[in-house]
DNA sequence: GCCAACGTTGGC
DNA sequence: GCCAACGTTGGC
């Protein structure tokens, strides 16, 4: 069991939308080192921290579990979808999502704020500077210890 | 809204 | 293959 974290504009499509889904495609990666993790390393049964970016307060919000495994993401072929790839054909289509099902939503967010602030936490991808990889692997003890930090 | 950091594109 | 120009991300 891998444990992730995957990034998301809540303005675009939020852990409530999530939690009102049930389950969703998580369609619209569109950077090769994060659609490798997606398509290569990602397992059905993991779990993902869901972070709000571009919010206010930015942060880990709740948690998801992938449950279907990678598929060739239709909306890199549909010109009206914001996530259109022109390149992109039937038969070459770089880009995947995987199916991500909701668990649960923290009552408390852990901001990217507390992170910083929580020393063992420092190697996270997350809180290094310039880090914009939106689909990143979470260490194990990471992840327990921002569950605590939700649950504290 | 600003802008630093970063990834991608495309001319050469 | 280099690298300048450009577009995007995302915290602030």
């Amino acid at each position: 069991m891998r444990y992730w974290l995957l990034k998301t504009e809540p303005t675009t499509y939020s852990l409530r939308d999530l939690a009102r889904d049930g389950r969703t495609d998580w369609e619209g990666v569109r950077n090769y080192q994060a659609r490798n993790l997606l398509r290569d390393e990602m397992q059905v049964g993991d779990l993902a921290l869901i972070y709000h970016s571009n919010a206010t307060p930015p942060g880990v919000v709740g948690l998801a579990r992938i449950s279907g495994g990678a598929r060739p993401d239709p909306h890199a072929l549909r010109p009206d979808s914001r996530y259109f790839d022109r390149k992109a054909t039937a038969e070459r289509n770089p880009w995947v999502v995987v199916e991500v099902s909701f668990v649960e939503e923290f009552r408390k967010m852990v901001a990217l704020e507390t992170l910083k602030a929580t020393p063992a936490l420092e190697g996270m991808y997350v809180t290094r500077r310039g880090m914009r990889l939106s689909v990143q692997p979470v260490e194990p003890e990471h992840f327990e210890l921002v569950l605590q930090l939700a649950r504290s």
